[in-house]
RNA sequence: GCGGGCGUAGCUCAGUUGGUUAGAGCGCCAGAUUGUGGAUCUGGAGGUCGCCGGUUCAAUCCCGGUCGCUCGCCCCA
């Protein structure tokens, strides 16, 4: 007697965390807004190509694949291929399809776009903890600024909008793409292996020097340069950019550290004491888009990064021939949505839900009458018929956000009640 | 893609060293009592013990497979 189960790591939404969700939204979206950002959207579906070329990393082999459709879908033709049959594929990111959008539209859009998505992406992982197939995220991103002020707009609008949300406390870490490759060149790694170097090294927080080491090791980089890694990366818990920077000499150029060193100072002035923001080399990022600055968000008390992001200057040009710059932060919505869950945090309520008990024989124009008075006064009135139980009644409205409750008895209008506490 | 744990009532879980009719709490339904807030009492419905196969006189229990869920790894938000 199995019962019908969403698909393997999808997930239904109920009432209760629906609210969450718009109300966490309702507040991100209105941040951006704030800061100049318009929202635009998508479709799910791209074409294969886009999604399976090399700007998706890893992500490209976590695609949900579409059939083709009617008589191109021929299944009896010999050697075939999976590429034969799709020709369509789930967006796994936000970042991808709106660089298509941009190429695509490029004619009729402002020469610096300032674009809020909020919406599901797809990958075929193994589902996990915090970890789903379908999860909603929602990115701000400048498609047409050099880098500089669009880093420092980006991290601030991003924390603010966690501040409305209700974060706090929360770091912003900050690296650049052009560091980690002067660590790994200045460790004579050569260039075709330094993403493995990165991967590694985003775990030092996770499995220390010693781990970091271990696993190069397994990988089969030489003990040098290991040693020179290790050497480069100790103590730099805290370590300002500048003084890092000193580290890695001249395989750095000292525009970088300039950069990273003035991003830092502006928007830690801004956050006040509200947030902090530091400096990390060993942040690395998995996408392999990025080029420059990149940066991500964790909440004390959570192992898993809230936002993150970075600047990819190299993907509208790689798609469309014509270079643009472009810089992205993506919220994860559903982490924040899950730390408010844990939170059991309830979204203020914008009028007061207020369940209509109908006695039974009351006219229906009576009922509506009634509701619709309520809602002129600025309630949010709900019609159920009286049960003969009401304590029960009450204590199920109540479990589902009702917060008043009145009976339609008598000619006169409805006397509105509150809901008690709930019994403990 | 690789490894560990778990599938018994609507929910949370007991249980059987393999042996007639598989249990509890909560929830649900009906009635009584109460008579416009949760109480109490009585009664009731609801399970091919995830699915398929094997071992056995006998399997919910042991074995194999499968599906699902879950927690790690890889990778990631």
């Amino acid at each position: 007697m199995s019962k019908p189960q969403p698909a393997r790591g999808m997930r239904d939404i109920l009432p209760t965390e629906a609210a969450i969700r718009d109300w966490v939204q309702a507040k991100i979206l209105a941040t951006y807004r704030r800061f100049g950002y318009t929202r635009i959207e998508t479709p799910a579906l791209e074409n294969i190509q886009l999604l399976t070329g090399d700007d998706g990393g890893e992500n490209a082999k976590l695609v949900f694949k579409v059939l083709k459709r009617g008589e191109k879908l021929d299944l009896a033709k010999p050697g075939m291929s999976e590429d034969d049959l799709v020709d369509l594929g789930l967006r796994f990111d936000l970042t991808v399809p709106l660089v298509r959008f941009f190429t695509t539209n490029r004619a009729q859009l402002p020469r610096v776009l300032k674009a809020i998505q909020i919406g599901p992406v797809w990958r075929a992982e193994r589902p996990q903890k915090g970890r789903y197939r379908q999860f909603t995220q929602c990115d701000i991103d400048i498609i047409g600024l050099e880098e500089g002020l669009a880093e420092a707009e980006l991290l601030v609008a991003s924390a603010e909008a966690l501040i409305a949300v209700g974060f706090e406390g929360f770091t912003i870490r900050l690296n650049d793409r052009r560091i980690l490759t002067a660590i790994a060149a200045a460790s004579g790694v050569e260039e075709a292996r330094h993403g493995s170097v990165f991967i590694t090294l985003d775990k030092l927080d996770k499995i220390g020097v010693d781990g970091v080491r271990k696993e190069l090791a397994q990988q089969g980089f030489a003990e040098a340069q290991i040693d020179r890694l290790s050497t480069m990366l100790a103590g730099v818990d805290g370590i300002s950019v500048e003084a890092f920077a000193k580290r890695l000499g001249a395989s750095l150029d000292a525009k970088v550290p300039a950069l990273i060193g003035e991003v830092l100072d502006a928007v830690g002035a801004d956050a006040g004491n509200r947030y902090r923001v530091a400096f990390d080399p060993t942040l690395v990022r998995g996408m392999g888009y990025y080029t420059g600055p990149v940066f991500e968000i964790a909440q004390p008390g959570y192992d898993f990064s809230i936002a993150g992001g970075g600047r990819y200057d190299r993907m509208v040009g790689k798609l469309s021939g014509e270079e643009a710059p472009a810089c992205g932060f993506s919220i994860g919505f559903e982490r924040v949505v899950a730390v408010l869950m844990d939170k059991t945090f309830v979204p203020p309520a914008e009028a007061k839900l207020t369940a209509l008990l109908v006695p039974e024989g009351t006219a229906l124009a009576r009922a509506l009458t009634a509701a619709r008075m309520l809602r002129s006064e600025g309630l949010a009135p709900s019609l159920f018929p009286l049960e003969k139980k009401l304590g029960r009644q009450l204590e199920g409205l109540q479990a589902s956000g009702f917060t008043h409750y009145a009976t339609l008895d008598g000619d006169g209008p409805p006397a509105i009640r509150a809901m008690k506490a709930p019994a403990r």
